[in-house]
DNA sequence: CACAACTGATTCAACTTTCAACAACTCTGC
DNA sequence: GCAGAGTTGTTGAAAGTTGAATCAGTTGTG
């Protein structure tokens, strides 16, 4: 997306310690909980892909909706599902309205690896992370992360809808 | 890491807010910057590696001292390393004091890549995250994310270191 | 000094992700 | 209806990543 010409603009200090503190944090706190999840044959995505089924009703999406709300690539929700499949966590169903698609549908089994996961995945959360934050960092954190995304959505739309 | 046995802490609504705004924005960031940086052929590890690299003495550095300073695995930095090799960016040199190690080193080649993808690199630094923060919004996430990484540190040595 | 334990780095095999191509189907406008 | 454009999802090969095993070199200890 940069599209300038001019003089780059540095970073002065304050904005590369908020940058640097983020950027490298970030890595630090996702390794951190994948490294959590593996206790349980889960990666972050997989853990995603269940959450999202679990949410769903009949515990059944769509491939392409699954991809985007788990912000995948097709091919890659395809490979990850196969291998889920393999694991028996969900399976795949056709889908009769519009012969293309087809839906991931969440085992019982892939109900149970969640279950069993989702207490240890929340004391990672805060463990990780959300216990070093005050109630008035939640807050803005939440504020100022809204704010970039959405800002990233416009992006998005003006790069590529065009 | 998580040893609880007790009930669950569910997170409270405030919470998941703060939480799904955090991490599903921290891969949104980066997933944009990755993709402005293919533009100049290099991944946001390569990109690390770089800077790393131009900023040491001599623009080398030990690869267990760029695996660890650019937060990604011996074994992954060897391979990127080989292939930044195959394209010219970087050699290996042999170490003298220590015949087992190795110096990754930065070539001509290398500094103008990062020369020349640094401007842009930095606008995108800038569109997609620092220009949606205030100078306040930048201080809050240094301190936050400052406090989350020491805290993380604290938790590596005591669950490794021992 | 000898030798066990350790360290730095690479390699191997398994696995995951990406990218481009593809098959199957649907939708649109004529 | 039907051609062409677009969509859905899969696939296969190439590239990237991981973790264990390995190799060579170094350090510490009796």
């Amino acid at each position: 997306m940069p599209t300038k010409k001019s003089q780059p603009r540095w970073l002065g200090p304050k904005e590369l310690k908020a940058w640097r503190a983020y950027i490298q944090t970030s890595r630090r706190v996702w390794d951190a909980m994948e490294s959590d999840l593996n206790a349980h044959d889960l990666s972050m995505s997989d853990y995603e892909i269940l959450v999202l089924l679990s949410e769903a009703p009949e515990r059944a999406l769509r491939m392409s909706e699954l991809a985007e709300s788990a912000l995948i690539s097709k091919s890659r929700l395809s490979h990850r599902i196969t291998a889920m499949e393999r694991a028996g966590l969900v399976t795949r169903k056709l889908c009769e309205e519009d012969k293309r698609g087809s839906f991931a549908v969440m085992t019982d089994k892939g109900w149970k690896a969640i279950v069993k996961a989702a207490p240890d995945h929340v004391e990672s959360i805060r463990q990780r992370f959300l216990d070093q934050l005050t109630a008035q960092d939640q807050e803005d954190l939440a504020r100022i992360f809204e704010r970039v995304s959405q800002k990233l959505r416009e992006q998005f739309s003006s790069e590529c809808g065009k």
